[in-house]
DNA sequence: TATAGCTTAAACACCC
DNA sequence: CGGGTGTTTAAGCTAT
């Protein structure tokens, strides 16, 4: 799933509005171009070798060998990638199921686009961190174990050299064409693990209820059709399959029918999904070489073909196997979707090696030591319990920003990306939580936004946070720290996709909580009324609550530049929800505070709060501090505003830190007469 | 299990 | 009258 939220990602990238998507989605064609090439190129070269093996020299071999298995390491790598992301029974629970992919399919569809449970970026980062520390480790412990067999294989066969004849040579070199066979077995059993995983991401069976979710997610645009397509894909289809380096025949022979060559379980630990559902990659490639399962089938679940496009009704097995050997037999259909859902495959590579290139230059921008496994306490095991952690991994990339390029279109429905942000619940509790959690404690909703801005400008992912949080954040990023209800509709619309949409629905929900919450106080003005937030009440609204999380702190402590972390943890501590503390007006007032410049639109990032105090004085952030910017426009309103005259001005940084107490009761009287 | 918080839906009043 | 704005109430969910 995760994967093709993040591919989708890509595609959508055209509209981009800010040069970044516009920038993903073209070099994602470049740099997973070469990804994709890569493995192809593996097996174009196994063919190679396996042709022309007598003559290889024991130095070629090793390379060759070499390569190879760093190109199952790679498939490895994907595979784990997709598996771990793979949601088990997304089709059950979907609301439950979405709670740690993002933007699962779960999510975006169904009942609405909510996001629960959504991991800031930091925890993305961290979770991303580990998964991916996970990932090298296994691969550099899969490649030692290749180098080691190689060369002891290569001394062999040098003693064998020098004693025996070339004939006997040739046997080894045959014995090591037999092991590069099985380790091309091996690749393809990898990318059809792959494509199986996209298989069963894929379904239709579902996008069928929101169709929007599915094809978009993988790649909105070109999935479609390819499906559609499925036999006559043109050029680029064909030539991407001939990159594969797979015998598409073989493919989708084994893919359709269960007789299986003869497996070689490699050396990799799958991740079996702890929910129900059967991972594909497990089930399969299980079921395949011993055991097949007699109770399940990749292809089948939820008593339903999940062959692509296909979705037939089938009681038990028996009649799945059979219809998959009569409906899904080795055909031109089956081949040509086969095709197909190995360029989905392919996508996905790409879209993930693009993401890890990525995530890379994030990670370092930031200061992290990418293959640092450091950030958890417990790191790697290639556990099965690390399978939740893969699915945030995947669809990882907590970094939309640069992602986006969606669709947004008001009309356009969605845009699967990933969203940056997961529950915190989904990394402790991990059950389907539906909260809104960023404003609870972790991350501060202004940083959040910041970070994300352009994320949840285009992609139609609902925010996660709670509309008291949003509104709130909408009225702190003015100048003047107050809005229109209008207003706050336009920053909503602005600010979100999600909410260029079911306007009635949300716009209900904002007004309902602006009137629900004391937090919000409504000002009479000359032009009418504006909203005001009564930052005292509002912290009083949750009291904070950093015993939530102590794995969500430490990740943050971890997966943080030191100034941000800083920043966001005292912040956290502050209160849950610093309001002010992010807004640059606040903390810079200096310069900020009439300036405030992104607050409305382009410049994307409302309050950017880690940097900017950072490092340099973390002044200490009173909470309290913001309660008072509260200044109405037009001020019929007596007490108010009088009472601070250098609330506009901001604080001073430094001066900022005034005692805050007093301020807060000060504005509680007049702007509660004034409601 | 109880409680609290959040979201959604909907009814109703008021004003322009 | 219709639409926007506000207020309330109720129900369903989820987390604690």
């Amino acid at each position: 799933m995760m994967v093709e939220s993040a591919s989708e990602t890509i595609r959508s990238a055209p509209s981009g509005q800010n040069g970044v998507g516009s920038l993903s989605g073209q070099a994602d064609g470049g740099g997973s171009g070469a990804a994709g090439t890569a493995s192809g190129g593996a097996g174009r070269d196994a063919a190679g070798v396996a042709d022309s093996n007598g003559e290889m020299s024991p130095a070629e071999l090793l390379h060759f060998q070499q390569q190879q298995a760093l190109q199952v390491a790679r498939q490895f790598l994907l595979q784990q990638a997709s598996g771990l992301s793979s949601p088990g029974n997304n089709e059950s629970k979907q609301s439950a199921s979405a709670v740690q992919v993002p933007v699962s399919v779960a999510m975006m569809s169904q009942q609405m686009l909510t996001p629960q449970q959504i991991l800031s970026p930091p925890q993305l980062q961290a979770l991303l961190q580990q998964q991916q520390a996970l990932m090298l480790q296994q691969l550099q412990e899969y490649y030692k174990k290749q180098q080691e067999q190689l060369h002891l294989q290569l001394l062999t066969q040098q003693q064998a050299g020098k004693q025996q004849p070339k004939e006997a040579l040739g046997n080894k070199q045959l014995a090591f064409q037999q092991q590069l066979l099985q380790m091309q077995q091996l690749q393809q059993q990898h990318l059809l693990n792959l494509q199986r995983q996209g298989l069963v991401s894929l379904q239709p069976s579902q996008a069928s209820g929101p169709l929007q979710t599915l094809p978009q997610a993988v790649c909105p645009t070109d999935l479609p059709q390819l499906w559609k397509g499925e036999g006559a894909p043109g050029q680029p289809a064909e030539d991407s399959v001939r990159q594969e380096g797979l015998d598409l025949a073989g493919t989708a022979a084994t893919a359709t029918s269960f007789a299986s060559p003869p497996k070689v379980s490699p050396p990799l630990s799958h991740h079996p999904l702890p929910n129900g559902q059967p991972t594909v990659l497990t089930s399969r490639r299980d079921s395949s070489s011993h055991e097949e399962t007699p109770s399940s089938h990749p292809l089948y679940g939820h008593g339903e073909c999940k062959w692509p496009g296909c979705e037939t009704l089938c009681e038990d097995l028996g009649q799945f196997i059979k219809h998959l050997n009569t409906e899904h037999a080795l055909d031109d259909r089956s081949t040509a979707q086969c095709r197909v859902q190995m360029q989905v495959v392919q996508q996905l590579e790409i879209q993930l090696a693009k993401e890890s290139e990525r995530l890379q230059a994030m990670m370092a921008h930031l200061h992290m030591r990418p293959s640092e496994p450091k950030p958890f306490s417990q790191p790697l095991n290639p556990v099965p319990g690390s399978s939740s952690f893969s699915k945030v991994t995947v669809s990882a990339d907590p970094f939309p920003d640069g992602l986006v390029h969606p669709p947004t279109s008001a009309a356009a429905p969605v845009t699967p990306l990933r969203p940056p942000g997961l529950g915190s619940a989904s990394l402790h509790g991990g059950g389907p939580a539906r909260r809104r959690s960023s404003d609870k404690f972790c991350s501060p909703i202004s940083s959040e936004l910041a970070q994300n801005h352009e994320f949840y400008k285009n992609a139609d992912v609902r925010p996660p946070f709670t509309y008291a949080s949003l509104i709130r954040q909408a009225i702190l990023e003015t100048p003047d720290r107050q809005l229109t209800l209008n207003e706050i509709y336009n920053w909503f619309t602005r600010m979100f996709a999600y909410f260029r949409r079911n306007t009635a629905t949300w716009k209900n929900a904002v007004r309902h909580n602006l009137s629900l919450h004391k937090c919000f106080v409504r000002v009479e003005n000359v032009k009418g009324a504006v909203w005001t937030v009564d930052e005292r009440e509002y912290q009083k609204r949750r009291p904070p609550k950093m015993t939530g999380s102590p794995t969500l702190v430490k990740n943050m402590i971890s997966g943080l530049s030191y100034g941000a972390l800083n920043a966001s943890y005292q912040a956290a501590l502050a209160e849950s929800s610093f309001p002010l503390l992010s807004n640059p007006s606040m903390l810079n007032p200096g310069s900020a505070s009439n300036l405030l410049p992104l607050s409305q639109d382009d410049t994307g990032a409302p309050g950017e709060p880690l940097p900017s105090n950072g490092s340099s004085s973390p002044p200490r952030l009173s909470p309290p501090q913001y309660s008072h910017q509260v200044q109405v426009k037009e001020e019929p309103t007596e007490a108010e505003e009088d009472r601070r005259p250098g609330a506009p001005l901001g604080p001073p940084n430094a001066s900022i830190v005034g005692p805050p107490e007093e301020r807060d009761l000060e504005e509680e009287l007049p702007g509660e007469e004034l409601s």
